[in-house]
DNA sequence: CGCCAGGCCGTGT
DNA sequence: ACACGGCATGGC
């Protein structure tokens, strides 16, 4: 028998995923047909609601620019207004067209080629374009071309502080320290495909954070616990009238 | 009407 | 290394 000590904050981000598995089950997560178009819906949902993402990804559906093809081939003054329901056009199509400009230059225009790359020279090459930051780059990664990494995202720092497994100062360090979680909370058992834990952890933690940590400071049914406070955008303004 | 959404970037400490 | 404001639009 060990003696009881306090599990780490891997572990305990692990015991999470286990609850939320139970509160929400399987999540298929990413909404989309194509690995193209997972790739236009992470540039798209960059701080904008996924709702409005749709609408977006319906205007370029009807216009054929949903393929690499078609995206090549529209002008830049229509793909801005295909995407301009979901906000900040004038800097999301042009990050989307160099994105294809990259394929083309560097990839044989192809996806495929892009995905059979290694992931650490991918990760890189990512950051490098323009409007592309950690996060859309690992959600492209793993849901777009499935390679194993984790996707860290605001929700998920949410629950972390909430639950105390990250030191206070959050940020752009704060993506890494969560990042580094991930991976140790999901380091054993390699049975299982990490692209496949990786994908529904991140899954269950949006839905987590949709259904708690989005409004209501006060979480009242949430699968992880019932008697704490979220620390949502209002409540870090209202930390910092003081 | 006001707040916020599945971030990123440039600028200032 | 951080903090902060701007970027645009629509849902609720």
């Amino acid at each position: 028998m060990k003696p009881r000590q306090r599990p780490s904050p891997a572990q305990r981000l692990r015991n999470m995923h286990g609850l939320l598995e139970q509160a929400y089950g399987p999540q298929h997560w990413w909404p989309a047909e194509t690995p193209f178009e997972v790739i236009l819906g992470a540039y798209l949902t960059q701080n904008t609601a996924w709702k409005a993402v749709e609408r977006s990804l319906a205007n370029l559906r009807q216009a054929g620019a949903l393929t690499l093809d078609g995206l090549r081939s529209i002008a830049l003054e229509d793909l801005q207004n295909l995407i301009r329901p979901s906000g900040f056009h004038t800097r999301k199509a042009p990050a989307l067209k160099a994105f294809v400009a990259m394929l083309d230059r560097e990839f044989s225009s192809s996806l495929d080629v892009f995905a059979a790359s290694p992931t650490a020279t991918l990760r890189p090459r990512l950051l490098a374009l323009p409007g592309v930051g950690p996060e859309t780059a690992d959600a492209i990664l793993l849901y777009a071309l499935n390679h194993p990494v984790p996707v860290a995202d605001e929700y998920l720092r949410r629950v972390a502080l909430r639950h105390r497994l990250l030191a206070p100062p959050p940020g752009p360090a704060g993506y890494d320290s969560l990042v580094d979680l991930t991976r140790q909370a999901f380091a054993v058992d390699p049975s299982v495909s990490s692209s496949r834990l990786f994908n529904q952890f991140h899954a269950l933690t949006v839905a987590v954070g949709k259904a708690h940590c989005a409004r209501t400071p006060h979480c009242t049914g949430c699968p992880l616990a019932a008697d704490l406070q979220f620390v949502t955008p209002a409540v870090v303004k209202d930390a910092k009238r003081k």
